[in-house]
RNA sequence: GGCGACGUAGCCAAGUGGGAAGGCAGGGGCCUGCAAAGCCCUGAUUCGCGGGUUCGAAUCCCGCCGUCGCCUCCA
């Protein structure tokens, strides 16, 4: 079985293959840096953490791209509002952005351009459009010509006609066309601005993308990725400004995420429901969220309520459950038994591989890895020694990992609990005794405080086990 | 108004022509002093609704209803 992407370009599942044999080379949008980043954000950098790490996990390099919009109108509309230079006021946000990508554990990108770093590429990429009569400079603006590009629209399906009926843009006078975007930004006072053929100014929104990418990974891609709300008009323009400027095909496959969306409605900042990705890890694991992203595909939206964070913690409890050491007091397993869950194991990874090998169908995949951990868990039940659980716990730790997910992390401890547990280890050593004397009353009420106060007591052969909750 | 996606059990969700995965919640049982965890059994005669194609459809076609995204900055 051979690995399939669904390209929103063709709307149907491709084989996979690259443009250079074992490389994969893949261009993330990343934020606009202006604002805390919420959760929305962090979906999308998992869904693409999870495509990087199941085609490396498929023997591909990958030269993973992820840029950093540093300069735009919303930064400098903030900036001016609170008084704070513009460019200082994006790389605050880009420190706390990387910050967010160690702590929801993604893999660094290779490359993290800024727009501000690749001014050089802009200018050259937009002086080349206009040499090719495929921009016009109208008072320091340059604005793409849309009629020039004969499949305009292509990514989207929408043509030039059906975008003016319906458009509801002012229209700028000094433009050929309603729909010609804009390729250089003249500078207005009080704006970051660079030198260039048209006067002081700066990029516009779409040609960064472009420009990064010839500057980054070249004239070709074989994944661009990003949220499905930028297939219009950021990547349709990037593709006529690409492809115009090279004569060649720009991307071969087009990923794009599904909308995280708030208790079925849009998370938006006008109904004030947006929750910061600083909001959640402050309450849960990074590992929560991803297992959120990894339940449903990455091509559906997301329903982010109460109830679905809570199932996925449940769900990643679960899985973690598998990874726990055999009973204490395991007799071993039958020789049949123990091959028996060898074959499970191996069942579950073809499963998991048939099922991400299917357009990184994370969902089905992780119901493989749910499959193993029945497995493994019945056969400790049965008596199964380390040594027997040994291979079949590696085949799930080493598969959760393609997903990202690290089942050998325990959650994070509270705040104090180091100074607690002794403590909490001293009423249970207290329990202990107590149990042992018939004592129940006194042992329960232990345990219900224990309980009461955030402390899960877990009674097994070995001894009692605790963990806070 | 235009373009696109989607609608599967209480909740989340996989499944695109021929057996309705999996997780959470619920019910029964085993285990346990009682719990917890785990294990076993249990749930949709049915896939938004109505037609149609087919020997056969959740899966294809048409219509309707509903939700979401985009058309303006947006992961």
């Amino acid at each position: 079985m051979a690995l399939r992407v669904y390209n929103t370009m063709t709307r149907n599942k491709e084989p996979f293959e690259t443009l250079e044999p074992g490389v994969v080379k893949m261009y993330v949008c990343g934020p606009t840096v202006y604002a805390k980043a919420h959760v929305g954000h962090a979906m999308s950098v998992l869904v693409f953490d999870m495509v990087r790490r199941y085609l490396e996990y498929r023997g591909y390099e990958v030269r993973h791209v992820m840029n950093y919009t540093d300069v735009d109108d919303k930064i400098i509309r903030r900036a001016n509002e609170s008084g704070e230079d513009p460019i200082a006021l994006a790389e605050r946000y880009i420190r706390e952005f990387d910050r967010h990508l160690v702590d929801l554990g993604v893999l660094p990108p290779k490359v993290k351009p800024r727009v501000t770093q690749e001014i050089g590429w802009i200018i050259k990429m937009v002086k080349g459009l206009e040499d090719k009569g495929y921009a016009y400079a109208v008072d320091g603006d340059v604005y793409f010509r849309v009629t020039k590009d004969d499949d305009y629209g292509k990514l989207s399906g929408r043509k030039l006609e059906e975008m003016m009926a319906g458009a509801r843009v002012e229209v700028d006078e000094r433009k050929e066309h309603p729909m010609d975007f804009a390729l250089w930004k003249a500078a207005r006072p009080g704006e970051p601005s660079w030198d260039s053929p048209w006067g002081k100014g700066r990029p516009g929104w779409h040609i960064e993308c472009s420009a990064m990418n010839l500057h980054h990974l070249g004239e070709q891609l074989d994944i661009h990725g990003g949220g499905a709300d930028l297939i219009f008009p950021h990547h349709e323009n990037e593709i006529a400004q690409s492809e115009s400027y090279t004569g060649k095909s720009y991307v071969r496959y087009w990923m794009h995420n599904g909308m995280l969306q708030m208790g079925g409605e849009k998370m938006s900042k006008s109904l004030g429901n947006l929750v910061t990705i600083e909001d959640f890890l402050a309450e849960h694991e990074a590992d929560v969220l991803r297992m959120m992203v990894l339940s449903s595909h990455y091509r559906s939206p997301l329903k982010f309520t109460a109830e679905t964070i809570a199932q996925a913690e449940k769900a990643l409890e679960r899985l973690r459950g598998g990874m726990r050491p055999a009973h204490a007091s395991a007799a071993g397993l039958p020789e049949a038994m123990a091959a028996a869950l060898a074959e499970q194991a191996a069942a579950a990874k073809e499963g998991f591989v048939a099922a991400m090998d299917d357009d990184f169908n994370a969902a089905a995949a992780l119901g493989r890895l749910f499959d193993l951990v029945r497995a493994i868990n019945q056969a400790r039940d049965g008596g199964a020694t380390a040594a027997q659980l040994q291979p079949a716990q590696e085949t799930l730790r080493e598969l959760a990992g393609v997903l990202g997910l690290d089942l050998t992390k325990q959650p994070p401890q509270k705040q104090g609990s180091a100074e607690a547990a002794p403590f909490i280890d001293l009423l249970i050593e207290i329990r202990t005794d107590l149990r042992a004397a018939k004592q129940w009353a006194l042992a329960d009420k232990i345990r219900d405080r224990l309980t009461e106060m955030g402390v899960l007591l877990e009674d097994t052969p070995g001894g009692t086990l605790w963990r806070w909750k």
